[in-house]
DNA sequence: CCTATATTTCTATAGTATTGGAAATATGGA
DNA sequence: TCCATATTTCCAATACTATAGAAATATAGG
């Protein structure tokens, strides 16, 4: 994973709605949520859902997938497992140099 | 961790100027580096790297301590392997509910 | 084809963030 | 005390982001 790819991310999940409907996504597993209904349980219009669902399109956390006329979202698990993993280990191993640790 | 906790920390790394701050003070390791030393290094004023480190200070991503005039900044490892193990966790259990994985 | 439903795109407005120069503050040493 | 260095705070200009109503698009079903 690159600096820009991770920093999509974490602009797109750095937001109180986008990290509300993350969180909702997560809860939903593989299924996901059509976004009718992720508005719905935040109380958002779905315009300012739509545009929030964009970004986390744009920003690799979701995708989505036509099932007739609704549109269901999901998280990319693999590509949060990636980004997650990948700064959970250099938090866990690049700051061991020659530096004192706790 | 939190929701605001982790907002907080997310939108503190969604920058590019921030987040090669943060990139630059984990290769630093524990000790970590001066205010001064960050500037020069990613080329940007000192009043603009000043702005950033606040905001990273205030999400709990880096602490500082003076050691005479220079005043050296570390990334905060612990609070970041929390949000992050949080994060991949979150995205390697929470989804196995009823629902079909890859 | 026509209608209802699901969702997006468009648009304007309001709100928030970033930048960098200049001035202020803090510290160490002569 | 006075000066040099390190850094922050202040300020104003600029740029970006979020919000939500209205209009447009897509699809299913009769």
């Amino acid at each position: 994973m690159n600096k820009d790819g991770i920093l999509a991310i974490l602009a797109a999940l750095a937001q109180e709605t986008r990290l509300d409907i993350f969180r909702l996504l997560v809860r939903a597993g593989y299924s996901g949520l059509a976004a009718g209904a992720i508005a719905e349980q935040l109380c958002i219009p779905a315009s300012t859902c739509s545009f929030h669902l964009k970004e986390l399109r744009q920003g690799g956390v979701v995708t989505c997938s036509r099932r007739g006329r609704i549109l269901q979202y999901q998280v990319d698990f693999a590509t949060m497992q990636a980004v997650f993993g990948y700064l959970m280990a250099a938090c866990c191993t690049d700051m061991n140099g020659d530096k004192e640790g706790p």
